[in-house]
DNA sequence: CAAGATTGAAATCTCAATCTTA
DNA sequence: TAAGATTGAGATTTCAATCTTG
């Protein structure tokens, strides 16, 4: 997901037409550039804030859900933080032997494994969440409150759609 | 860079108190949940339409940088990918030996390295670059022209800010 | 066969150390 | 010494194949 694109307006050669459409393409393209380049800056904070206490951002990720959401599937926490099915495989194994997770058998449908914060997972997440919350609020504070709700507004339609969006297979 | 938070809405157990900081903050986790999900359903779509021509997101964003700005130095390029100094040197590599980028050296300083398009290179990204602007601009289609345009503003400003905010070491 | 998870191999990326030149 | 790039080692991820259960 390793994803920059490096576009910009003043660039040599972009195309000389000026249809409807490359207007439109133009402005996806620089949207793609800023959505990228926010992420990444924003990453960037987020992870060196996770890093203090030896987390990965991954693995942040996972705990983070099962502290917010209680016992969830593997493939449920799959959908969450983004990572091939064998990503979590690997990631909820580092976080069990780190003694921060539990895994768990499911009676009802014996194919699924549950994951779940031990009392250490849990003690961990109650000792760091709150600043880590404060260090997202600041990586954020280029925006204010109103803007921030926009911006909110604004991605998560732009986020649901792309998640919708046929997987390329069909033009 | 991998981060996906995962706090939502409806949380189990969010901060019961209602102070003005608290409620900053989850205004902040609420915007970085889905600036962060905006960008991985986007850039799966990104990465999905260069892997049609065998080149990775990376890889990608290398030569488009390339393409649109000409020669450059390799911290330059660096900058633009967001990627390891070492992360580079390997990509570049790689678009060396498949003939898509060559590394030229500077005779006025000869630590640097420049990377430019080869005409096999060049002649890719002619033949690629319009239908890949049509796949960001499908990616980004869930919002209007005018919200695009408001996104990228508000986005724009968010990631300048992180971009310039000092490395967490200031707390 | 399909769904869910795991495994092993390979690709990608980061990190720290090193080399070269300024 | 510092800047720029490279190297090698190791960590993280993906991918395809497999195992188990429905």
């Amino acid at each position: 997901m390793k994803t920059t694109p490096v576009t910009t307006r003043a660039s040599r050669r972009t195309t000389n037409d000026d249809t409807a459409a490359s207007r439109s393409e133009e402005r996806a393209l620089k949207l793609w550039v800023v959505l990228a380049r926010a992420y990444g800056a924003v990453a960037r904070h987020v992870e060196e804030d996770v890093a203090r206490h030896g987390l990965t951002g991954a693995e942040f990720g996972i705990l983070e859900a099962l502290y917010h959401k209680g016992t969830l599937r593997l493939g449920e926490i799959q959908q969450k933080v983004l990572v091939t099915s064998g990503g979590i495989t690997y990631l909820v194994d580092r976080l069990a032997t780190k003694g921060l997770v539990e895994r768990r058998e499911c009676p009802e449908d014996r194919r699924v494994r549950y994951a779940a914060l031990t009392a250490g997972g849990e003690a961990l997440m109650r000792r760091i969440f709150p600043e880590h919350a404060r260090a997202v609020a600041g990586a954020l504070s280029g925006l204010g409150a109103a803007e921030q709700a926009e911006a909110t507004a604004l991605l998560r339609t732009l986020g649901l759609a792309a998640a919708e969006m046929p997987a390329a297979g069909a033009r």
